[in-house]
DNA sequence: GTCATGTATGGCTATATTACCATATTGCCA
DNA sequence: TGGCAATATGGTAATATAGCCATACATGAC
């Protein structure tokens, strides 16, 4: 196997960490639904709402979500259906871990 | 769709958070084929071996990998097939960018 | 034009993360 | 037992991240 180069990680990370916080987790969540403008986010999210545009701007800089405006609002958008593996990824380490758990496995 | 809670989406970030580094994605990505020992990640990864030791326990400690000794050297195993899902949802972010970088659209 | 609303940005502080070095721990072997 | 090899841990400094407040920017209404 030839090794990939650091590149090739950091631009990879770059993308995961962009998914790798609550909040951020919380608004993918929700835009899988349907696309949502920043007040309702900032509503769901629960933080000031310039920490939230702040959480949307990471976001569209990696191409997980678009936004358009219409009027004075400005809707986000998911971007990549792929994301369902991501979070089916997610529980199927928790379950896993439950598992372990269960089973007596410490460590 | 009810709420779900902080802690539903801290749990899971914090599963993504181990993910999203540069050095512990190379990590994930060679445990795919083997199970590898520190020394060998250490060579991999080209960063001090105590780093590499604390990426480990990271991963370790969201139910990632697992590790068992044999004799001297620590082996770790990738604990979670769904990685590759995970992995597949970057590859498609990735080329999502590209193709719109393409059709010309920017931000 | 002014005003109000929705969103983004700058500035700042608090906290988290990362990496390295030094050192402790563990287990094998002479 | 002493010594060596593989790995883990503690300490520390540099950097990154996250949150809030204040404020700038953009758009539509008047």
């Amino acid at each position: 196997m030839r090794m990939k180069s650091t590149q090739h990680y950091q631009v990879r990370a770059e993308i995961a960490k962009a998914i790798a916080h609550p909040s951020r987790l919380l608004i993918l969540d929700v835009l899988r639904n349907r696309s949502l403008c920043v007040g309702e986010l900032t509503q769901l999210v629960g933080a000031d709402q310039s920490t939230v545009s702040k959480h949307l701007t990471i976001l569209k800089k990696v191409g997980l979500v678009t936004c358009h405006k219409r009027g004075l609002t400005m809707t986000y958008r998911l971007e990549c259906s792929c994301l369902t593996r991501f979070f089916d990824c997610l529980e199927s380490v928790l379950v896993s871990n439950l598992k372990k758990q269960e089973s007596g496995v410490r460590g």
